[in-house]
DNA sequence: GTCTATACTTGGATAGAC
DNA sequence: GTCTATCCAAGTATAGAC
């Protein structure tokens, strides 16, 4: 049995790795504390414990509570960009943009991921300064939508009707409202009779209006 | 001069009123609270510092500060359900509809109407069972919007392809989104660009669609 | 880097004087 | 009915041991 040297099984990790396995956990825990208890509820006692580890380690990790709640933001931010912006290029058609809307909106309600947003929203009113980071951080999302807007309408009348801009701004207001009402009562189904019911609609411009 | 009976000028008021002036006084400040600093900042003592008086009666008065808050949020309720009523009925075309809702949107954005309860509903997350008394009082906002699409478009053919029970939670929902926007980064140009847009399709809607 | 312990602050809630 | 005073719980943040 070697009685020397540092000791390197599968669960032991060198200090660096053990730090960011701790900034991962905590910011994992700030994520589900955001969805479950909101910000409100979201103290540095109550992410710690959910990351199973120590109060201090908030203060120590990110200075804050507040930092911590806006990296838990970052995270979900990044995650959730990479995963739509591969499934939005593929949408060409009115059709296709509603299905991967549908898609989106139901997995992000069952991950918590718009409430996440949601929670930093509303909860920025009571901490001066925290709006504007939020803002930022929201910034690419209306972007994303824009992007998926102008990628399904290209080439179609709609095109001229419906500026992306302007409905992209309208998708993000959208998707914050049905997630509030959703996470509200419990229901989901108005949303998706919504989607079916917007399908049906784009279904007859995609037609109606064919590209060239 | 008078010395004995009791006392009687215009800002003398009987035990009675008195009370009822503390109880309007503490529900003006709550809703004040939820506005400005949101559902996590609306302590009793923030509260009973914008009603001028003290802490101590919140509790007297309504128990708990989650029942001042629901207090609040049924006052604010009750006043705006009335108003848009008398709004919306006046509606008998998708034009005028749209411009009541632009009406009511900058109205609401202005007095924080709106923001009051979308932090009851994000607030909701933090206190249990207080989902279900957010939920219940919303429901004639859902009911009044669906009277007001059913009346703007009873008689056209949109009625067949748009149920005005769908387009109600749709209104909703992006009555909460566009103002969870335009409260973030305090710029209400992108919603008021929205309703214009609206308004240009509601007009070609209203002309193909003639009603009997 | 992580923990325990602790100082300090704020907030919910109650008791009792007026 | 309203206020002062106070208790207690919870939260932010820091110091210091390990």
């Amino acid at each position: 049995m070697a009685t020397s040297g540092p000791r390197r099984t599968t669960t032991s990790r060198g200090r660096r790795e053990r730090s960011a396995e701790t900034r991962k956990a905590l910011v994992a825990g700030a994520v589900d504390a955001l969805r479950e208890v909101g910000f409100a509820g979201a103290s540095a006692r109550e992410i710690a414990s959910r990351a199973g580890c120590n109060q201090a380690l908030v203060f120590y990790h990110f200075g804050s509570v507040t930092e911590l709640l806006l990296a838990a933001l970052d995270e979900v931010s990044a995650r959730r960009l990479g995963a739509y912006a591969d499934l939005l290029e593929q949408a060409t058609a009115l059709t296709d943009l509603i299905d991967s809307a549908r898609a989106i909106f139901t997995e992000d309600l069952d991950a918590g991921h718009v409430a996440v947003l949601v929670e930093m929203i509303t909860g920025a009113q009571s901490t001066p300064g925290l709006g504007e980071q939020v803002a930022a951080r929201l910034a690419p999302w209306r972007d994303l939508a824009e992007s998926a807007v102008r990628n399904a309408v290209a080439g179609s009348p709609v095109e001229l009707l419906l500026p992306a801009r302007e409905v992209a701004h309208a998708v993000v207001a959208g998707f914050l409202g049905l997630e509030l009402l959703a996470s509200l009562d419990g229901d989901r189904t108005a949303a998706l009779d919504l989607f079916e019911r917007a399908r049906l609609i784009a279904g007859l411009l995609d037609l109606t209006g064919g590209r060239t």
